[in-house]
DNA sequence: CCGTTTTGTTCATGGGGGTCACAAAGCGAG
DNA sequence: CTCGCTTTGTGACCCCCATGAACAAAACGG
């Protein structure tokens, strides 16, 4: 007699982790799923099927490109090209960015950039998520949830950006509140996750760009003006008890430098962004382009190559001897196995590799046992995907569960 | 029939969680245990009582002493005064100490003190296991594992320590290894494993003393020279992806300070280590009793009722202000939400501190935001303790699998 | 002495993954 | 081309462990 009962869909507690496995690339097959996921060949079958009835992936009885020679081919998994999305809203000091970003960190869709940021947070975030739910709109696609990038301190777990300066916004303001309401009113019930920019590229980087497979990585970047740090420990991004972790700026990299807002001087906040390599070099800040971009560049003019005349060089030379200490002091203190460097950082490695490498290694205690690779970040929107990377947590974490609670958009 | 099976023993899973809820006395009861552990209270039930039947808790039907006023009173989960224990054994630099730890990091049993240190880390390690064992035999209990505090940084997972300079012992001696054969060769079958000392007190502080309940704890300590940090995230150790993290003695606390062996100067090593203590209040290292200790009778005397003179208060006053620097230099990276001091920095906490506590928050960046509780740690030999818990950590994973690999000792 | 409340225990039930055997799909040797 | 060899995918059955419900136990209060 056939039984009516719900089909027994096993391997629910496995779920996770493979979704996991398969956002970050490492479970091509299921084959691989079963050596990742420690459980056997029947069990990870089970979790294909889930994930596959779930519409998060496609198994392609593929073609070609066998990758071991010998025995049957594998089926490749895929991630489901018309699955559900997450709405990513980066906030910068020169507009705002807006996407949908599927699994695996691939931006699925583009909203037109905007170039001013409305000095209301509540009317800034209005537009970029209206244009988020325009894309949702027009793509039909299902939305899983909401991050938002934001140049700033931000508090866990209230959400609250202490100081987003740049961005003219009142400090304190509690972003999370005022993106779900914007979220609730454009239509797009979904939950909204907000985090620092520097937090968030840092873990788009672990999950898909130069950061993968690090253990602890450690991210540092400049934006326009200032640094900013990251710590990603076992894939979870560390923001320490209150969200208020790894404010490296104001580290001492020259006991003798310039003075700096927080009351010290030499801080690598004031040593090593845009405005520190235009001033060491003797520029004035152009009306073209942005100051990141304008550094950027000279970075790059000094590097080999680059033609850039001796003034240039020194400064360039300069400013990473004093990144090198700073860098140096975060190793002493947290031991990381790899370093992302992303903005006029990534430029100034870019420019000297060697010279920063080993800068860091003088300077750090154990230098020369603990090796640390040092290297530039590969992802252009780093931080819009690692916004979405916090909206598809839920579903990373418990798969079904996060998605029964979804209702659709689209149309 | 009877069927001739072994018996059901249910609960395998919520073993090892339980008992670490036992272990840090945080479930007095199986009732507790009930609401801790999330499952239901047969499970807890077959939970206890499988921690019963391997020896290590007892349960008292208890006399007195009721908490909830009504209801049936719950019974007891003791830690077993006969169970198993862990061999820990501290190096420092004016000797040894070596103790038999139970669970709950109590010192059942400890060798009569040693005052000298073989310069040969093999002999010492060895005189050290032979006391050791000798209190194993006396005692008669089982041994679980053996840990060894040393005062160096040691890297993971070779277990070399890189600098036990103090101890004059070669730089890179590779003391688990060590360790591990000096139990074997005394009898001790069982693992070694090796640690930092203020790594190894952080985590018996967090598990048993002042950082009980902490998420983020750091901790600060001086031994007799230098400074030490150790973080807890989450329960675990962080020692970052080669054991060398929390180096913490090379950040910047005044930037015209002294110059440091590192090349940099007013490094927190030696601006505040009892050296800088005994020298900024003018005194000499007197022959009698270690520097440690001078200097925290120093730092003491400088307290509320102390009666020192204005150049001990001053230079007391001098050492806060920059153990404040260098602890706001931390919670801008780490945030923590509790720091534990030991060594002279507790003695420097306990002198002022209000003024340990202000400086902290005024030149931390989110000081008046993100609060964090600085409090002074509250175990004696919190590096045996710690030392002993990385002994027991294989059994609170998986209680019954360590268990049965171990033999026991004694007689 | 009897309800109430909380705790501990027994027993049947069921979900979820493991084990095992078999089928499928290429590769290479003869 | 056919026959093994190797690896991958799948279905049937089993075992482990936690759940849920009912019952028993031990106080407290009226």
């Amino acid at each position: 007699m056939t039984t009516s009962r719900t089909k027994p869909e096993r391997g629910r507690n496995a779920l996770g982790p493979a979704l996991e496995l398969v956002h970050t690339g490492r479970a091509p097959t299921r084959a691989v799923l079963t050596t990742e996921l420690g459980v056997t060949r029947a069990t990870a079958g089970a979790v294909a099927g889930e994930l596959q009835t779930l519409g998060l992936i496609t198994v392609d009885v593929r073609p070609g490109a066998a990758a071991g020679s010998q025995g049957r081919p594998s089926h490749r998994l895929t991630i489901a090209d018309d699955g559900p999305v997450a709405l990513a809203v980066q906030i910068h000091a020169d507009g705002f960015r807006v996407a949908l970003v599927g699994l695996g960190g691939r931006i699925v869709a583009t909203a037109p950039a905007c170039g001013e940021v409305h000095p209301d947070p509540a009317v800034a975030l209005a537009e970029a998520v209206a244009a988020g739910a325009e894309l949702l709109r027009e793509t039909g696609r299902r939305c899983v949830g909401a991050g938002l990038a934001v140049p700033s301190a931000v508090t866990e777990p209230d959400g609250i950006a202490l100081n987003p300066l740049h961005l003219r916004w009142p400090p304190g303001s509690p972003v999370r509140e005022i993106f779900t309401r914007c979220l609730d009113e454009a239509g797009v019930p979904v939950t909204g996750f907000c985090g620092n920019d520097v937090n968030l590229a840092a873990l788009a980087e672990h999950r898909h760009g130069a950061g993968h497979g690090a253990r602890d990585l450690l991210c540092v970047a400049t934006g326009h003006r200032g640094v900013g740090g990251a710590l990603v420990l076992d894939g979870r991004l560390h923001t320490g008890s209150a969200g208020l972790a790894l404010e490296v700026g104001h580290l001492t990299v020259d006991p003798a430098g310039r003075p700096c807002h927080c009351g010290s001087r030499g801080c690598l906040d004031v040593e090593t962004d845009p405005m520190a390599l235009l001033e060491a070099a003797g520029r004035e800040p152009g009306p073209d382009g942005s100051l990141l971009d304008q550094a950027c560049a000279l970075a790059r003019s000094a590097g080999p190559g680059g033609g850039a005349d001796e003034t240039v060089r020194g400064a360039t030379r300069s400013l990473i001897d004093r990144l090198a200490r700073g860098l140096a002091g975060l190793v002493n203190i947290l031991n990381p196995d790899r370093i992302v460097l992303g903005g006029l950082h990534r430029a100034l490695l870019e420019a000297d590799p060697g010279r920063l490498r080993a800068g860091v290694a003088d300077h750090s205690l154990w230098g020369r046992s603990g090796s640390v690779s040092i290297v530039p970040g590969t992802l252009d929107h780093g931080s819009l995907v690692g916004a979405a990377e916090l909206a598809w947590q839920p579903v990373l974490d418990d798969p079904p569960g996060a998605l029964r609670a979804r209702t659709p958009v689209g149309t």
